[in-house]
DNA sequence: GTTCTAGAAC
DNA sequence: GTTCTAGAAC
């Protein structure tokens, strides 16, 4: 660190220039472009050519020997060069250490900043050179840190400089701007901190984040500046993340389901504007979170203040941990409701607004604030779904992917909710009548936990709703009255569903282990002769053409009605293996070796077109007999894309990665699959989650889509595509 | 799984 | 009128 003050430099003899190399070292969102950038904007001495992978190509992917090329010749008119590539490890660096000989000096700056920093970056950066951008970026930046590799002097550098912050860049651009044609750095290893091997914890925590809560009191708080500190002791006290990280690993089986959790992040409703008392507030949200909580799967609640110290947030805090309420279901949160993920890193796919009976824009507070963030598209589709809200009452508005809430924030959804007022400046001032007051206010979290509520179950979370509902279906098949009598009731049930109406008590609340639907052979359907096929493929394959590959485990085919423009199934050629109700410990291998052939095409694939992004594994109740993965493109470019079931089986809860299969099995022997029901789902773009009328609405969308994917599928190799642009060898 | 088609939705 | 879905047959 005190090397890095130190600007001191020697100059050579006059006039003659000695032009340098640096090779730049960082992940995307490092900051290396910027890096270069300012030097070049502020060095008036010294002439620079920055060398960058992704502009090199005109417009094309560039490679890495346009690069070492440019470099050369810029290098013999004299000019000092930045290789602008993430040259993460040794070995992408040595062509170019190797590239001039000793007259040329080799600097290397690495750019080491926190991963979820660059992650962060990336992902909402637009516009990039390299394409490099959005949720594609996440994983990107994950798997390169992975093989990160900081420079070492006896890699051939005269000198070595490594930024772990914005203060160490900052003295880095001092240091490279300020160099005259002549001047020459002292030579050395400059700048690191800390071992290399620490600085990565942070990045699958990151990835999989949210509940930092976790690691202390049953109800805590958290803040983008908790958040903060966070972050900054990652570098200085790797002990304390790794402990907390440990504990986290402890208790796996039950955090985990939490950190994609539909979210619902509400203010304390009445208790600003219209002056509601905090104390009678706080027990009404404490006893609603506690009616609610255990029946929303392992979805969560987060009430969100803006003020660290804000009064309703410690008293809720307090209540709640009184009443031994689970904080990874529910918890508080002191930051501003419309940037709880981009400042907060906090993803709630729904928030909840407190606004007024007119349903408008304005006023102040959090109704303002939440129409001004998610733009004019809140206000019209709020219009397009009611005029106004009575007291008590909430509306569930689906946000239009065009609004910045849903693009940068990721909220799918905002619930509008209208409390009791107490505030004789507001219209329908209660006169500080506390009973009728507090009745009011409990219907309002009531109805507002019941929207979320419907909202979690028609994003397919397991219910045992459903799977009540489909195994008296299938039992009572030979009695027509009984059967037309279920049937009645699931479309009335459905009708609700759709109206976002009430919340069926029975709405399951031990999710985890137990979302299996159809496993009980009773309730299992009969294969009709045209779901055959497979089957067939799998035992007689030489009677088959189409086939791609063949082992005496699997078969590899191309789909026969593909639904994207790569679509291909690997079968497994075990007798009686029928579905992935079938699979059992005893598969893991088969499990493993599937999804490694699976991989291996996509992978081939990928070698052909890059810009190809994959995904893994099976539908829950497949059409067809005998287990099969779906090896797929994402792009969903295909005629034989046609309704809804086609889509959401391939884009809805019922889609089952491969990963997570082999997990679950290994983990409780089998895997968790949905009900088909989920099938009829609206239909939304696997991308930015936009939702859809129709087929046709929604193909004209994804075909231009290219907003990034849902963290979930960045985590865990659920997505599968080639790495960074920087990265091509 | 697809195809066909009635009729709902626009 | 055209577009789109959903159910039945295969």
């Amino acid at each position: 660190m005190e090397a890095m003050d130190d600007h001191e430099t020697t100059s050579g003899g006059k006039d003659e220039a000695k032009p340098i190399m640096v090779i730049l070292m960082g992940a995307p969102g490092s900051g290396k472009s910027t890096f270069c950038d300012l030097v070049m904007r502020l060095s008036t001495r010294r002439p620079w050519v920055r060398i960058c992978q992704d502009t090199i190509g005109n417009g094309k992917a560039g490679t890495k020997n346009q690069c070492l090329t440019g470099a050369a010749s810029a290098l013999k008119e004299g000019k000092s060069v930045f290789i602008d590539r993430c040259n993460l490890d040794r070995e992408q660096r040595a062509d170019f250490v190797k590239l001039v000989g000793p007259e040329v000096e080799k600097h290397a700056v690495a750019l080491d900043l926190p991963a979820k920093l660059c992650i962060s970056r990336s992902v909402k950066r637009t516009g990039h050179e390299g394409n490099l951008q959005g949720g594609k970026a996440a994983a990107v930046v994950n798997r390169m840190l992975q093989k990160k590799e900081l420079p070492k002097l006896n890699e051939g550098y005269a000198r070595i400089t490594v930024c772990q912050d914005e203060k160490d860049i900052q003295a880095a651009i001092n240091t490279y701007s300020a160099l005259g044609p002549s001047d020459k750095l002292p030579p050395g290893f400059f700048g690191q901190k800390n071992s290399d091997a620490k600085v990565q914890l942070g990045i699958m925590k990151f990835l999989k984040k949210k509940d930092p809560p976790g690691c202390s009191d049953p109800v805590t708080n958290v803040s983008p500046e908790n958040i903060q500190s966070h972050t900054t002791k990652e570098k200085d006290s790797n002990q304390v993340l790794e402990s907390c990280e440990e504990l986290k690993k402890a208790s796996v089986g039950s955090s985990i389901s939490f950190e994609n959790a539909p979210t619902l992040a509400f203010p304390s409703i009445s208790t600003a504007d219209f002056h509601f008392n905090l104390d009678k507030a706080s027990d009404i949200i404490v006893e609603k979170v506690e009616e609610y909580v255990n029946k929303l799967g392992n979805a969560r609640l987060v009430l969100v203040d803006l003020s660290q110290n804000s009064k309703i947030l410690s008293l809720v805090r307090a209540k709640a941990a009184e009443m031994n309420i689970d904080s990874k279901k529910f918890f508080t949160f002191a930051g501003n409701i419309t940037k709880l993920y981009s400042e907060g890193g906090l993803h709630c796919n729904v928030i909840a607004n407190a606004t007024n009976w007119r349903l408008k824009p304005g006023g102040g507070g959090v109704n303002a604030a939440i129409f001004s963030a998610a733009g004019p598209a809140l206000e019209t589709a709020t219009k397009a779904r009611a005029g106004s809200l009575s007291s008590g009452k909430a509306v569930v508005v689906p946000l239009p992917s065009s609004s910045p809430l849903f693009s940068r924030e990721g909220v799918t959804r905002v619930i509008h909710v209208l409390g009791p007022n107490m505030n004789p400046q507001r219209p329908n001032c209660l006169n500080n009548d506390y009973d009728k007051g507090c009745k009011i206010l409990r219907e309002t979290y009531s109805s507002l936990f019941d929207a979320f509520a419907s909202i979690v179950r028609a994003q397919g979370e397991p219910c045992n709703f459903e799977k009540e509902f489909k195994g008296e279906v299938q039992l009572d098949q030979g009695s027509r009255n009984s059967d037309q009598k279920v049937k009645r009731e699931a479309v009335c049930e459905a009708d609700m569903n759709k109206k976002y109406k009430s919340f069926v008590k029975e709405l399951g609340p031990n999710v985890g282990s137990s979302g299996d639907g159809n496993t009980d052979g009773q309730t299992r359907k009969a294969w009709g002769g045209w779901a055959q096929a497979l089957y067939d493929t799998a035992m007689h394959p030489e009677r088959h053409k189409n086939i791609i590959e063949m082992s005496d485990d699997v078969v590899v085919l191309n789909d026969l009605y593909p639904k994207a423009q790569k679509h291909l199934i690997v079968l497994a050629r075990v007798e009686g293996l029928d579905r992935l109700a079938d699979v059992q410990k005893e598969h893991m291998s088969l499990l493993k070796t599937m999804h490694s052939v699976g991989l291996k095409w996509a992978e081939k694939f990928l070698s052909e077109n890059n810009s190809l992004i994959f995904r893994l594994g099976y539908h829950s109740v497949p059409s067809m007999r005998q287990l099969h993965l779906h090896v797929i493109s994402q792009d969903f470019d295909s005629n034989h894309l046609k309704n809804k079931k086609h889509w959401n089986s391939f884009n809805s809860p019922f889609f089952r990665d491969s990963v997570d299969v082999i997990d679950e099995v290994s983990q409780y022997g089998k895997a968790i699959l949905k009900d088909e029901n989920i099938l009829s789902m609206e239909l939304r773009c696997h991308r930015c989650q936009s939702a859809h009328p129709n087929i046709p609405r929604l193909k004209a969308h994804i075909s231009s889509c290219q907003a990034s994917f849902p963290a979930f599928l960045l985590q865990n190799g659920r997505l599968v595509f080639l790495e960074g642009i920087d990265a091509n060898h």
